[in-house]
RNA sequence: GACUCCGUAGCUCAGCUGGAUAGAGCGUUUGACUACGAAUCAAAAGGUCGCAGGUUCGAAUCCUGCCGGGGUCGCCA
């Protein structure tokens, strides 16, 4: 059991014992948190239990902390104090330190797997750009923060999957179609007007050279339909490619790709229509179908079937949810770009009409990326072919530091990316400072080896880790999986890049101030089990971010 | 206009399930390599937590209003 755990238990039977002797009353007791303090001198851990039961007891704060303290018996406890307003103060005996490191040691590289999610299933969907081009920037960061997402959560404890979504169908599919037509006609010398709302990226005129250089003119005998056709069905086929690579490429990986044509195909889209019509949540009007979503809390109905009788982005979307929702989740989480929060309603109501609990799907949005470049902002359009794409922004900042960037701050704000500091290739990147601490223990271990130091370090004696700065390090070691929990509870990835970048900090400010080659064998060895504990408590966060943790750099 | 995100040190941002003296990186200033990797460390300076009310024993954190910035409001996706 852990220490917390050991605490808890102690202040609730210390609370209900008070209670019982008639010290306080409270019909119900607080919940029962547990923090590490801001200052050493308050003790190891600490607790606001007193002040929250006080309102409901309705008496002051000082007096249940006493009442509670004074209850409180465990041998593993020095002391137990008030401070302040009624926080309870533990300092706990120095043994408990070295049992949670021998603790960790002995988990080794799963330290940090939390049973938090007890097995909930949970599907993380991101990313789903449209094939139609390359990803850019805005997209790096909603597969960064995606996919750390995802791995937090299966640390967490959850059985997550992970899905792209292909927007497949659509008017924007057949502009590929056009563009990459207009192309491959300019291409064989033609003069031809450019789709209104073509693409212009130069990947598109690549995709149309390809054409020309493996089939030359034979589409020209086609008809402008057929040929289209075609057109289509290679270009999907090579930017989905393309997609996968670039996501591969940025150690990205989906479980599921999922089309959105098959529902157009497989008759989902109607069934689901029919179920909506069935329940008296769609009806008819000018000549379209409409969901009534203002009846779940939108603003206004929506159409889903058009007056020409071709679905909307928003009835493939519900097929796609209720196809989502049935495959048997506990969440689902769709992490979308800032300019679909609108969205978000209609598709909550759309669940909530077919009968769903709207609560089970999470959509997290993520705030924009802007790129900054000699001071200025870089627009991105697609239209323009203007972008900077992910792939670029890989091979100028590498993959660990993209991934950092992108993970490192709250979803909530926005991300100011300033290519030229990028590009620089300076070492001010934090996630160099984190690769350091573990490129650096690799390297004390060889330097071990070479010295002759030998350490089974599940059986060393820990207890000589006595200075400030080991104890320090423990400390903050037994804090991840906490971290990891609620990380994962709060979606928060970006916590863990902060965690990883403390721990770092600790560990270098330790390695400045205590050696562990060259001092007597027994110290040796319990600081060898003590970084050890480290380097793997900072692989395992990084492995979280999707981000290297080298042996040397 | 409606909805939403942001506003905290010179800059970029954490902290927000209400708690003790508001933190980090960068930048600035000053120190530390004859010892395990100086991609490091130590120290200093730097704050009306946008503004004003409210709730509370206690507010950067919760509520209301206002100000400033981003985003979205389509039978596009």
């Amino acid at each position: 059991m852990d220490i917390k755990e050991l605490l808890h238990n102690a202040i609730i039977k210390a609370a209900r014992q008070a209670i019982a002797d008639g010290a306080f009353s409270a019909d119900e007791l607080p919940t029962v948190i547990l923090e590490v303090p801001p200052q050493k001198e308050f003790g190891d851990y600490a607790t606001n239990f007193a002040l929250q039961a006080a309102r409901a007891a309705k008496t002051k704060p000082r007096l249940i902390a006493e009442a509670i303290v004074a209850r409180l018996s465990e041998t593993w406890l020095n002391k137990a104090e008030i401070a302040g307003p009624g926080f309870i103060n533990f300092y706990l005996k120095a043994d408990w330190l070295y049992e949670l490191l021998a603790d960790i040691l002995n988990k080794g590289e799963k330290y940090g797997n939390t049973s938090a999610g007890s097995g909930k299933r949970i599907q993380v969907e991101f990313v789903s750009a449209n094939p139609t081009g390359p990803l850019h920037v805005g997209h790096g960061r909603g597969a960064a923060v995606g996919s750390a997402l995802a791995n937090l959560l299966k640390a967490a404890g959850y059985e997550v999957q992970s899905e792209y979504y292909i927007n497949d169908a659509g008017n924007q599919i057949d502009n590929l179609a056009a563009s990459v037509n207009a192309r491959y006609l300019e291409l064989l010398g033609q003069r031809v007007e450019f789709p209104a709302d073509g693409y212009h990226g130069r990947d598109i005129i690549d995709t149309a050279q390809r054409i020309v250089n493996n089939e030359g003119d034979k589409y020209l005998r086609f008809s402008a339909d057929e040929r289209l056709a075609v057109f289509k069905e290679l270009a999907l086929q090579e930017k989905l490619e393309a997609l996968k690579e670039d996501l591969q490429a940025f150690n990205v990986e989906f479980d599921v790709w999922y089309s959105e044509r098959t529902l157009h195909q497989n008759g989902a889209i109607g069934e689901t229509c029919e179920i909506l019509k069935a329940n008296g949540n769609m009806y008819e009007q000018d000549g379209a179908l409409w969901l009534k979503s203002t009846a779940y809390g939108d603003d206004k109905d929506r159409v889903v079937i058009r007056e020409n009788g071709i679905p909307t982005y928003l009835a493939a979307d519900i097929a796609y949810h209720r196809d989502k929702a049935e495959r048997g989740f506990d969440t689902l989480i769709n992490i979308w770009g800032a300019d679909h929060h609108g969205y978000i309603c209609r598709v909550k109501a759309a669940m909530a009409a077919l009968g769903y609990n709207s609560e089970m799907l999470e959509v997290l949005i993520l705030q924009m990326v802007s790129l900054y470049q000699n001071g200025e902002l870089v627009k991105m359009s697609k239209r323009t072919g203007q972008s900077v794409t992910l792939t670029e922004l890989i091979e100028e900042v590498g993959r660990d530091a993209a991934r950092f960037f992108f993970i490192m701050r709250s979803i909530d704000s926005q991300l100011d990316f300033d290519l030229d500091l990028a590009k620089s290739r300076s070492n001010e990147n934090p996630v160099y400072y984190i690769q350091y601490a573990h490129a650096r223990i690799s390297s004390i271990f060889r330097q071990a080896a070479d010295a002759g130091i030998k350490a089974d370090l599940k059986s060393v004696n820990l207890s000589v880790l006595e200075s400030q700065f080991e104890i320090d390090l423990i400390k903050k070691l037994g804090e991840y999986p906490d971290e990891v929990s609620y990380s994962a509870q709060e979606r928060a990835p970006h916590r863990i890049a902060r965690y990883a970048h403390d721990l770092a900090s600790l560990f270098h400010t330790f390695y400045n101030q205590c050696r562990i080659i060259g001092v007597e064998n027994e110290l040796a060895a319990a600081r060898l089990a003590l970084v050890k504990a480290v380097q793997t408590t900072i692989k395992h966060s990084l492995s979280i971010l999707g981000i290297t943790a080298p042996e040397k750099m």
